[in-house]
DNA sequence: TCTCGACCTGTACCCAAGTACGGGATCAAG
DNA sequence: CTTGATCCCGTACTTGGGTACAGGTCGAGA
């Protein structure tokens, strides 16, 4: 299979054909050609492109930031620096992110592991145990 | 100071005074005890447990999903089981949002480490990095 | 005591990210 | 060659997460 159809790749990726549009206008998805009857032809490397931007999604990214993320690469005759200072800017607030989710990590971790199993809990709420931790 | 008003707590944490009423209204903060003239007051843990929503919310957990794990306490006459199995849960999922941060991570930082730094480049899309990246 | 800001309530509005729908064109299996 | 699924477009609706009033009450400092 090598070109696609609106409903092949939005089933290939689990969204909804109408979905595919919106991300088309929102300029996520960039516009593809389309057939003689005007059908859109979707490339296989779109897959890719979309399940990126669903993780991306649910890591809290938003469309906008998504298509800044997206658009890190040059247009063929722009300068390289201007790229790496945007990559490394989204480095950064990557790696604060992944700061925080490891901290709730670490509470969970010590939730789940000093939670005797079963009996009465005097107070294991996950606040107690933020408490607990300095580091979040 | 210890009880706080909307206004300070809202100042404290960052947020619009508007939003902690829609915070309560959400069920993510409990209704505070009101002085006579029907003014909250607001213990100084709550700032913690705001703060934590906001960390939580900048990654992409819902309000309901805090909510969710903010109540993660027993009521006390609760067994510890089912607690300690819905944290598993969650603490599965935060891993796993981890490795896809981390995913994200690596390829942000090949790409500002590959970079020349000046100069036009080739092909120094975000894409093209992760179709390198087997792992993403 | 007056007054200005902070608080209260309810309701209405806003933006992002979809989702649904009506009405028409096209494809492909029978 | 028909008929049902799939596609097209435009537009309207929905949901989550807030924000912004309007209209009234309270409180602390001059």
């Amino acid at each position: 299979m090598d070109q696609m159809t609106s409903g092949q790749l939005a089933a290939r990726v689990g969204v909804n054909v109408e979905t595919l549009r919106y991300y088309e206008r929102s300029g996520i998805l960039p516009s593809p050609p389309r057939t003689r009857t005007n059908r859109r032809q979707f490339e296989p490397e779109t897959v890719e492109r979309l399940l990126f931007f669903k993780r991306a999604q649910r890591l809290g990214f938003s469309l906008a930031e998504i298509r800044e993320l997206l658009s890190l690469s040059t247009d063929s005759e722009a300068d390289c620096a201007e790229v790496r200072a945007q990559a490394s800017t989204k480095l950064e607030e990557v790696e604060g992110r992944i700061r925080d989710l490891e901290a709730i990590r670490r509470v969970l971790k010590a939730m789940v592991d000093d939670c005797p199993g079963s009996g009465p809990t005097s107070n294991c709420t996950i606040l107690a145990a933020l408490r607990e931790d300095s580091s979040i």
